[in-house]
DNA sequence: GAGCAAATGCAATATTATAACATTTTATTT
DNA sequence: AAATAAAATGTTATAATATTGCATTTGCTC
């Protein structure tokens, strides 16, 4: 029983709710705080499959009452996230995402559909590898990684052949 | 008798130059036209090993007496060169870097030094196919990529350990 | 050289992100 | 519980990156 992924049907609402009851645990033990306003911002992040730019989310929480909040706010909710490895961000779309496995070690990569943006993280040790041992022949040492796969998901290779 | 990689010392106007000859060639090939703009860009990005902003390849247009251009004028050459694979742009640092092999099919990966900048392209055929399989998997059809690894150079690690 | 397409110039503006400083909230110490 | 320190958020302004739309020029074809 693994967990659907982005492209199937599933319960969204658990979806959500088993996110940031994860999060609420790693803040815990990071000994790091889940205010309300960055349970909101990775609520948002959650409520999306698909990467949201910082000013979409900025909206987001202005459509939702909590007055009108700047940039600022946002984009350090978003750090807070990224560091807490809660959210990533995606360099070739200037955007983010709620991060699958929060918790445990980051080593992964995204595939973004280019039709509906619906965005799927995995964590590949192939890929891991193959990137380590790229490295290790040229004598580079490897602090992180950005690998952002773009394409056709199942869904829209089928709609639009 | 390999080529340097970016980190060796070399003959860099003779690099710069090769680089040139094979983009004329390649743009020969396609049928379009490296002009006059276009190919001073190009040698803007490979008088650099390291990656350029946009602003800062019109700085540099600037201060050679050309004149003031505007952005768009940088930002049309750049996209040119990306389409003719004369030139890559790394989404993590929104900057821009020569093709290493144009002509040859796309397939590459980016070391970027954190410390230095130094950039280095490879062709690696363990990523690519590493992350083939990976898509293949979970029935995602790759139409590009972008793997930027990130991290200390040879040079680099030598220097401050 | 007239006509057309491609390339460039140019002005304005959109989008993404950060800096600097004030205020508020939360936690800690007394 | 009041005083203090630390963390988080609010606010304003601005930086950095990128694009749109339209005018002009350049180069090519006939």
């Amino acid at each position: 029983m693994s967990a659907p992924t982005a492209y199937e049907h599933h319960d969204h609402h658990q979806c959500i709710d088993e996110a940031l009851m994860a999060a609420r645990t790693v803040c815990k033990k990071n000994g790091v705080r889940l205010t309300a306003l960055r349970e909101q911002v990775l609520t948002k992040l959650w409520r999306s499959h698909k990467p949201l730019g910082a000013y979409a989310i900025l909206e987001l929480l202005a459509s939702e009452g909590q007055g009108h909040p700047a940039p600022p706010t946002v984009y350090r909710a978003l750090e807070f996230l990224q560091e807490n490895g809660l959210a990533h961000r995606l360099a070739s779309l200037n955007a983010y995402i709620g991060c699958d496995a929060p918790g445990r070690a980051h080593n992964s990569q995204f595939l973004i559909c280019r039709h509906c943006q619906v965005t799927v993280e995995v964590a590949s040790d192939t890929i891991s590898s193959a990137l380590q041992s790229c490295a290790e022949r040229r004598d580079f040492a490897i602090h992180h990684s950005s690998v952002e796969i773009v394409g056709d998901c199942p869904n829209c290779q089928q709609a639009k052949p």
